[in-house]
DNA sequence: CCAAAGATCGTCT
DNA sequence: GACGATCTTTGGA
């Protein structure tokens, strides 16, 4: 089966799409292999309106050039010199806005994200952040600016199961953007034990 | 040119 | 709960 998303899904309003990615499945393909992770934590960054924003009040040059590109790309950039954060550029060209995918369940067979994140003691802390989330689906700078529609890496159609509810929740670690600390941008799946944050 | 901070994580107390 | 690792990007002089 190969359900890939099309590029027009990440075309939208970023909140529409921050919450419907939620249950998706996130395929990556290296040379060490194949890996699948369900997303179950989401953040959305808003160009203009959003302080935390790493393309707010920004020209397209640099690192986030490709934010201001056609939604359906990828965005990987590298925080504190150590950790990749993997995002997915939305909306239309010269709307620089995207989605951080901050944490995922591993599916299928785990052995080569138990291998990338060797540290991890128990299973839900696999892929639990976005640095973890990187370094256990093998996502590196090698991937920015690559369309999610690639062989690389790409993201699975699938429903949210029976039952499961989506929860709006202020954003982690940007106590630095004044008012939009306390926007709802992000979105978990009730109580999913892998999110990376707990919900107060 | 240089200083400082950052959409984090693992370790230690 | 606090702190250090590590380096790109940014902003100010």
């Amino acid at each position: 089966m190969n359900n890939k998303l099309p590029l027009e899904f990440y075309r939208r309003d970023t909140l529409t799409v921050a919450k419907e990615l939620l249950g998706k499945v996130l395929v990556t393909s290296t040379s060490e292999g194949v890996s699948k992770c369900r997303i179950v934590e989401t953040e959305a960054y808003l160009g203009h309106s959003d302080k935390a924003c790493h393309s707010y009040h920004k020209k397209p040059f640099g690192r986030v050039n490709v934010m201001f590109r056609e939604g359906g790309l990828s965005y990987v950039y590298l925080i504190y010199g150590m950790y990749y954060c993997f995002n997915v550029v939305t909306e239309q060209e010269g709307v620089p806005e995207a989605v951080l995918i901050r944490a995922g369940e591993p599916l299928g067979d785990t052995s080569l994200t138990q291998q990338r994140r060797v540290k991890a003691k128990r299973f839900t802390q696999l892929l639990n952040g976005p640095g973890k989330l990187c370094s256990g689906m093998g996502i590196t700078k090698e991937h920015y600016g690559v369309p999610l529609n690639s062989d690389i890496i790409y993201i699975e159609d699938m429903p949210l199961n029976l039952g499961e509810q989506i929860i709006a929740t202020p954003r982690i670690n940007i106590d630095y953007a004044e008012e939009a600390r306390d926007f709802l941008y992000r979105f978990v799946i009730k109580d999913n034990p892998h999110i990376s944050v707990k919900v107060k």
